[in-house]
DNA sequence: GCTGCGATTGACT
DNA sequence: GTCAATCGCAGCT
């Protein structure tokens, strides 16, 4: 099967993220391979439209990767403890990503299993971005791979969907203008998919 | 240098 | 349903 055509990651990440539905995302380690399915996605933004973007304040080592070219893997580490995958969007320095959200595990189950010992369902494994990235064994030092070439990483075009299997609907845990995280509806998943995490309201954290 | 908080998860009531 | 864990980044002094 071929990869994932650069080209067509180079549109805005609104655009790109639909189409990643379906598609599976392979990455090979010493352990072994686990490839991924996914099932659920988010659009960033890298222009200034988008306040829940890391680039939305600009380039800095953090976000650097998302400045780079399309179909780049872009990490970051949240909550003290969790990492999580992008994949980079757009024409180099629009910095645009699409946030992997959710998937299926299609290849490598024993090896995700024994990365995700919590998980007690099968549908759990990659149920979730930071569980996604879990699974697949993706670490902050994975960051810039490319998933498009000869590396550890693959993505390959899943089967095309018809527009009723897709389900668009409010980012998780991102407000927009005024608290109102309908204002940006870009979190595309496949309808009445068992691996697509449930939704959560953007809520503030409390004080502590 | 210091402080607040986040594109979350899992454990617990 | 509620809540703690845990640390790098961004913004401010």
């Amino acid at each position: 099967m071929p990869a994932f055509d650069r080209a067509r990651l180079e549109a805005h990440a609104v655009e790109v993220a639909p189409l990643l539905l379906g598609a599976v995302l392979t990455h090979t380690t010493a352990e072994g391979a686990v490839a991924v399915r996914l099932t659920e996605v988010e659009a960033y933004s890298g222009l200034g439209e988008d306040p829940g973007s890391h680039a939305h304040r600009g380039r800095t080592a953090r976000n650097d990767v998302m400045f780079g070219d399309a179909g780049r893997l872009y990490t970051y580490f949240t909550y003290g403890m969790h990492t999580c995958a992008n994949v980079v969007t757009g024409a180099p320095g629009t910095a645009g990503g699409v946030l992997l959200r959710g998937g299926e595990i299609v290849s490598g189950l024993e090896l995700a299993r024994t990365r995700r010992t919590t998980a007690r369902k099968d549908v759990d494994l990659a149920r979730g971005p930071a569980r996604l990235a879990s699974a697949l064994g993706i670490t902050l030092a994975d960051g810039g791979a490319d998933l498009l070439g000869e590396g550890a990483f693959s993505l390959r075009p899943g089967e095309p969907l018809p527009a009723e299997r897709i389900a668009t609907g409010p980012r998780v845990g991102v407000a927009g203008p005024g608290g109102d995280a309908t204002a940006f509806p870009w979190r595309f998943w496949i309808a009445d998919d068992p691996t697509v995490s449930q939704y959560r309201p953007a809520v503030r954290r409390r004080r502590g």
